[in-house]
DNA sequence: TTGTAGGCGTTATCAG
DNA sequence: CTGATAACGCCTACAA
């Protein structure tokens, strides 16, 4: 593998000739440049990126730490992360948490040891003390599907609160009144935990008594959703309607009352979160509140070059979640 | 920002043996030892991978290149290598090419810069000048959702032509005679362009006459999928069962048919492709070939690392696939 | 406009 | 078992 030294001998200049004709060309005359141009083919030279990263300080690499990339929205903010980070020449390295501390904290280490420029994190636990050593020595990171609102902290989400309460309050107009959640667990999902408060709030604000039994908690997956709603359906006074904590859930959900015999929407209301592409490709299609997940990632992604190049100061971005009513939701039987 | 030698200073002993108990402990006294691992603790030692990186000629670090981290297969073979490149203490870099040649071309040089050890390409071209040159400057790679069974390259994939077939074969059992197929582009993947021949070998077989305005292709979207399907019914000698090339297609298709009044299955039945986790959750249940996405990566990322760090020959993986008979195909009307 | 030379943080080779 | 020191490939003052 040839270097600039070789390239440099070859064309008969020096090394820092070749080095500007790769970073500022018009800071070398016409015909030198050609030369160097040239001894460049001739030895198939291939630009040492980690080299200079090594020296310039700066990999332009940075790292994305999500829960599960199997989770649709999960990969649409991470498309657009990688969508904003390739239009600004910039690499990104992609870890799993799998929901779980420690595989956090290990890939945070990992990838600073890699040098990589920064990191966006969708935190299992944005309190914890993983982003406060973060934060206290001061490395470059932006929060993704946050739910912080303040802070020395970058952030970038919606509010989950608020689209917990919307979800909630669709149903209770529809005059559900036995109203269950199927949520992610709160242990490993702070998401999941705003969006119950919203939930129970709701409930609250509308006289309606809060059923503990009402609330289950679960992985985030098909299955979680499947057999949660199943349980809950078992109880002598079961629930006229669910609101899942995401898509994924509801989409389980509805699987779950239909192995039960039920018709939807009829006999259970379902509303999800997130408003992955394929809610609106099933039967009901699913009601659920939208999240902008790939300009979050895209805003992550910016925000988070900023914080880089211009040191700028913290700040908490909060992008308008919606409640889209589709055919999953409907009146109360009878 | 403290280096080795801050360290060594600290604890009073050259570089070398810093870097020994990082990197080999049993070599080095339990005196010294300690003592380094306290100076290391005191100046808040962060490793630098990249400058060992730099002089050691390896990143530990893989590049992955898909088509789009949006399709459920794609993140599924993602999250296999990422699991087993998590487990060999391996980073990987990710790359959408969104089905584009110059995409993917740029994506390879930009990795190869960065001084990725290997590369798994879902390629849009495996055949392509992007592919030759690796293979040429014996770079390590190796091909995912590959449809080569034999050459120099290192792949692993499935038998797509034998997918198509089977699915095919599963919609003339049925006593299908119309069967369209909704495909991916053949010039942005060759996978779909194989399936098709399977589909077409399988349609003469049985006698059936090949009719090309019952094949569709289109992006491998849900809408692609939606709108092909509508088409497609509108002849006057519309179809009574379509393959897709893929789920999303499929998906897409369902949603098609009944925007135009069809019942699924009765009226049409459809086959999907890769049996993404949603297939067996919607209304009716997909049927669809399953292909081993996650092993898949994995497997790549098992060959992959083989092939760098033992030179291995070149070898082609075709794992399983199978048909899973859901409800979303049924016998033709009447 | 071009060249010289020092340095980036770590590993590896030799001695000791 | 430990130390000294030369790489590694590139960038960047500084000098010419």
């Amino acid at each position: 593998m040839s270097t600039i030294l070789d390239v440099a001998k070859l064309a008969g200049v020096s090394t820092a000739t070749v080095s500007r004709v790769i970073n500022s060309p018009e800071t070398v005359r016409g015909g030198t440049r050609k030369k160097v141009t040239r001894a460049m083919k001739i030895c198939n030279y291939k630009y040492n990126a980690l080299a200079r990263g090594f020296v310039t300080k700066q990999s332009d690499t940075i790292g994305l730490i999500i829960p599960t990339i199997n989770n649709p929205v999960f990969a649409e903010s991470t498309s657009g992360v990688q969508d904003y980070a390739d239009q600004q020449k910039i690499q990104v390295i992609l870890g799993n948490t799998y929901y779980r501390n420690e595989q956090e904290e290990s890939l945070v280490q990992t990838l600073r040891e890699k040098q990589v420029d920064g990191l966006i994190i969708t935190s299992t636990n944005p309190k914890g003390a993983i982003i406060k050593t973060l934060t206290d020595e001061n490395f470059p990171f932006v929060l993704l599907y946050s739910t912080v609102k303040k802070g020395d902290a970058s952030a970038v989400g919606i509010d989950n609160y608020q689209g917990g309460y919307r979800a909630t309050d669709h149903l209770v107009k529809l005059g559900h009144e036995r109203i269950g959640m199927v949520a992610g667990s709160f242990s490993i999902s702070d998401r999941s935990f705003h969006r119950w408060h919203g939930y129970r709030q709701c409930i609250k604000d509308h006289g309606i008594a809060y059923d503990k039994d009402l609330l289950a908690q679960t992985d985030y997956s098909l299955t979680g959703g499947r057999d949660s709603v199943k349980k809950m359906l078992s109880y002598k006074k079961p629930p006229t309607a669910v609101f899942c904590s995401n898509d994924f859930l509801a989409l389980g959900a509805m699987k779950g009352a239909r192995e039960l015999g039920l018709n939807l929407p009829q006999d259970l209301s379902i509303v999800g979160f997130d408003d992955i592409p394929i809610a609106s490709y099933v039967i009901p299609e699913l009601t659920t509140i939208r999240q902008p997940a790939y300009e979050m990632g895209k805003l992550g992604a910016k925000l988070l070059l900023q914080c880089i190049r211009e040191q700028t100061k913290p700040v908490q971005l909060m992008l308008e979640s919606s409640l889209i009513i589709r055919g999953s939701t409907t009146g109360v039987p009878g």
